[in-house]
DNA sequence: GCCGTTTTCGGCCCGACTGTTTTCAGTCG
C-alpha cells in the first residue's frame, strides 16, 4: 500500500524528470497538478483504488494518472515512473532543488557537459569549463555557487513559527518608512501553511525607492538576491533577525552588509511594491496559492477579464478575438474593473470574500457565502497545559492567572502520564496529590475554571497509562502518543482506534506525534479515526505549536466533513506557549473549522457539561 | 495529460527580474 504522500511524490517525481528529458511540458504540469491536488485530498486513495469514478473525480486527475494511481495502489509501484528513472542518472534530481536552476539549465548541464549529479556540477565549476556553455557567464556562475553553498546548509523550507516571526518584524520595519501607505506579509505564510519556503512581503507606496531601500538595507539581511522597481529579494539570517528597533545599515551611515559574513541559517524574503490602487489585486495575487490563483485567472477569462497584480481589466475586443495587446493592461492606461481592495475583485468575479487560508483551490471558489471560519478571539479555553508538576515552568496558580489574563473561562491542567518519565509524568499517587492541589487552587484564584486532567500516554498497544478508576477522578482527559511514533499504519490504526474508543478519554492529544519537517510520526487509517471519534464523541486535537500543528490542515478538514468536534490546544509549557493559539487557529481555518465544532469555543456551560456527559454515560453503562 | 457556458480538439495564467544577449530564454512566484 502507498499513502497519498507518497503517491503525490512519485508524480512529482514523474513530472521531474518528463522535464529533464524535455518532454511535452504539458503533460508533465498535469502530472504536477495532480501531485499537489492530491496532497490536499483528505480521502485516503488506498480506500479509492477500486472505484475508478471517484478517482477521476479529483481534480487534475484523468483517466492515464488514474491507473497509475490504481497501480500503485496495487503493485506498490508506478511501471512509468520507473522507466524514466532508467533513462536519467538519480543525482541529476538534487540539482532542480538549487535555486536558479531549472529543468532546461540542468538539462543542457547533463546533455551537453556530463553532469549526472551536484558533484559532477562544482567539478565543472572549479576547472572552469562551465565557461564555455551557454548563458554561462561569471555572474550566472556566481550565483549557481551562492545557490550551492545555501543548498549544502539545508536552505529548504521553515516552519510557520520562525518564518512569521521575520515577517511580522519586517511588516513593522515597512509600515515606518516613508510614503509606505500599508506593509502586509502575503504568500504561503498568509495562508497558514505549516512551512514556508520563502516569506513574501507586501507594500503600498508612492515612493518604491525607499521601500525598497528600507527593505535591502534591512538589519539582519546577509544576501541581496535582487532589487529591482517593483520587485526584491534577500535573505535574513535567522535568530538575530530583522528586529525593527534596530538601526539599519543606511542609518548608521555605514557600507551595506551585503558581504556581511554569515554562516548560520537563514531565509528568502521577497519584497513586491505596488501603487496603493492595486492593494487589493496585488495581496490576492501574492497571497495564492498558484492552484488558486490559475483558476482565479481562467475564471476571470471566462467572465470576458483578464487579472493580474494590477487589478482586475477588461479585455479588448481585440484580445476577446483571440488576439494579443503589445502591452499589459496596467501599462497601457487601462482601466481595472476592481483592484484596491481584496473583497471588490472577488466580487467582481461573482464570488465572496475568500478567507486567505481557503486558497488552495480546494472547493473554495464554489462557496456562495463567506464562511464564519474560527477566529482567535472565539477560543474561550485551553484544555491541554502542564505544569511544574511535570515538564512545565508554570505553577497551577501561574498557569491560571495567565489563562484567565487571556480572557479564558477555563483552564485544564493536564500533566504528563508515569510512562513520559522524561517529562517527569506523574506516578498514581502524585498525580491523587495533583489533583487535591488544583482544587486547592480554584479557591486562590477565582474567575475561571480550573480542571483537574491529565495527558495520558497511549500506550503502543492502544492502553492507557493509568487504571480507569484513577482516569475516572479527572475532569479531562487528553489521551495523546508519545513514543513508538513509527508504528506500521495498520498498528498505529488499532492503537489510537482502541485510545479513542475508551468511555473516559475526551481528547485525542496531538494524534499523529509528527513534528514538522523532523518526524513524520503516525500514518494512521484516518477515516476509520474520523468516524470512531464522531460515534465515541472524543475530540480531535489540533496542537497549536508550530513544531507539532498536528491535526494538519488536511487532516482537520477531513474530520470537519466527517462530523467530528475538535479541540485547538497550545500544550502549553511556558508562558509564551499561549502564543502560539495563532498557528492552531489558521490550522484550524484551513481545515474550514466553524466555531460551533470546536470546543474551545463553547461557553463554559456548554463545555463542562459536555466534559460531565461522558462520565454520565459511563455510569448508565455500568449500571445498565 | 487534462479539460469544456466559445472547444471532445486544441487549447493550456501572467508578469518581473536577471544575465547574456542585440531581442530573449530561463526561472520564479
Amino acid at each position: 500500500m502507498r499513502t497519498n504522500a507518497q503517491i503525490a511524490a512519485d508524480l512529482a517525481t514523474i513530472a521531474q524528470l518528463m522535464d529533464l528529458l524535455g518532454e511535452d511540458s504539458f503533460r508533465s504540469s498535469a502530472n504536477a497538478r495532480a501531485s499537489r491536488s492530491i496532497e490536499s485530498l483528505t480521502a485516503e486513495l488506498s480506500t479509492l483504488a477500486g472505484d475508478r469514478a471517484a478517482l477521476l473525480k479529483i481534480e487534475g486527475v484523468g483517466p492515464k494518472i488514474a491507473d497509475k494511481i490504481i497501480e500503485a495502489c496495487t503493485t506498490g509501484r508506478i511501471g512509468e515512473l520507473e522507466e524514466l528513472r532508467a533513462k536519467v542518472p538519480p543525482g541529476l534530481l538534487p540539482l532542480l532543488n538549487v535555486p536558479g536552476l531549472g529543468p532546461k539549465t540542468v538539462r543542457m548541464f547533463w546533455q551537453q557537459a556530463g553532469v549526472t549529479d551536484l558533484a559532477g556540477l562544482r567539478r565543472i565549476i572549479a576547472d572552469g569549463s562551465i565557461l564555455a556553455l551557454p548563458r554561462m557567464g561569471a555572474k550566472a556562475v556566481e550565483k549557481i555557487k551562492g545557490s550551492l553553498a545555501l543548498a549544502a546548509e539545508g536552505g529548504g523550507r521553515l516552519p510557520l513559527g520562525p518564518a512569521a516571526m521575520v515577517a511580522r518584524a519586517m511588516v513593522e520595519r515597512m509600515r515606518r518608512v516613508k510614503g509606505v501607505a500599508q506593509a502586509e506579509f502575503a504568500g504561503s505564510l498568509r495562508r497558514g501553511r505549516d512551512t514556508i519556503g520563502d516569506v513574501d512581503i507586501l507594500v503600498a507606496t508612492d515612493d518604491p525607492e525607499a521601500a525598497v531601500r528600507a527593505f535591502t538595507s534591512a538589519p539582519g539581511v546577509v544576501a541581496v538576491l535582487a532589487a529591482g522597481e517593483t520587485r526584491s529579494s534577500v535573505r535574513i539570517a535567522l535568530g538575530g533577525a530583522a528586529s525593527p528597533e534596530a538601526p539599519s545599515a543606511e542609518e548608521r551611515d555605514e557600507p551595506a552588509p551585503a558581504a556581511a559574513p554569515h554562516d548560520g541559517p537563514s531565509v528568502q524574503v521577497d519584497l513586491k511594491v505596488v501603487p496603493a490602487e492595486s492593494w487589493g489585486a496585488a495581496l490576492m495575487y501574492f497571497t495564492g496559492s498558484k492552484d488558486h490563483n490559475v483558476a482565479l485567472r481562467q475564471r476571470a477569462l471566462d467572465m470576458g477579464y483578464t487579472l493580474n497584480e494590477y487589478g482586475l481589466f477588461p479585455l479588448t475586443d481585440h484580445e476577446k478575438a483571440g488576439g494579443a495587446e503589445p502591452l499589459p493592461p496596467h501599462k497601457r492606461g487601462a482601466r481595472p474593473v476592481a483592484a484596491a481592495d481584496e473583497t471588490a475583485v472577488y466580487k467582481a468575479l461573482g464570488l465572496p470574500y475568500i478567507p486567505p487560508e481557503l486558497r488552495e483551490n480546494r472547493g473554495e471558489l464554489a462557496l456562495k457565502t463567506t464562511p464564519r471560519l474560527v477566529e482567535l478571539d472565539d477560543i474561550k479555553a485551553e484544555l491541554h497545559a502542564h505544569t511544574t508538576a511535570s515538564d512545565g515552568v508554570l505553577s497551577i496558580e501561574d498557569l491560571a492567572r495567565r489563562a484567565r489574563q487571556r480572557g479564558f473561562h477555563t483552564i485544564a491542567v493536564t500533566d504528563h502520564s508515569q510512562s513520559s518519565a522524561i517529562a517527569n509524568g506523574l506516578k498514581p499517587a502524585r498525580l491523587r496529590e495533583h489533583i487535591k492541589a488544583v482544587h486547592a487552587a480554584r479557591e486562590s484564584v477565582k474567575g475561571i475554571t480550573i480542571l483537574a486532567g491529565s495527558e495520558v500516554d497511549i500506550k503502543a498497544d492502544g492502553s492507557l497509562d493509568y487504571a480507569d478508576d484513577l482516569l475516572a477522578c479527572l475532569d479531562i482527559v487528553v489521551a495523546s502518543p508519545h513514543a513508538s511514533l513509527s508504528q506500521d499504519p495498520d498498528t498505529a490504526t488499532r492503537r489510537l482506534l482502541r485510545a479513542v474508543e475508551h468511555p473516559l478519554v475526551h481528547i485525542l492529544g496531538h494524534p499523529t506525534g509528527r513534528l514538522v519537517l523532523k518526524r513524520p510520526g503516525l500514518s494512521p487509517d484516518m477515516a476509520a479515526l474520523f468516524a470512531a471519534a464522531k460515534s465515541h464523541d472524543v475530540a480531535l486535537e489540533i496542537n497549536a505549536h508550530w513544531m507539532r500543528l498536528d491535526l494538519r490542515d488536511v487532516h482537520v478538514h477531513g474530520a470537519v466533513e466527517a462530523g467530528c468536534l475538535l479541540a485547538i490546544d497550545c500544550d502549553v509549557h511556558h508562558p509564551d506557549d499561549f502564543d502560539n493559539l495563532c498557528f492552531g487557529v489558521t490550522t484550524a481555518r484551513r481545515g474550514w473549522l466553524t466555531p460551533d465544532r470546536c470546543i474551545n469555543c463553547w461557553p463554559a456551560d456548554r463545555l463542562h457539561a459536555w466534559l460531565r456527559n461522558k462520565r454520565k454515560n459511563l455510569n448508565t453503562d455500568r449500571h445498565g
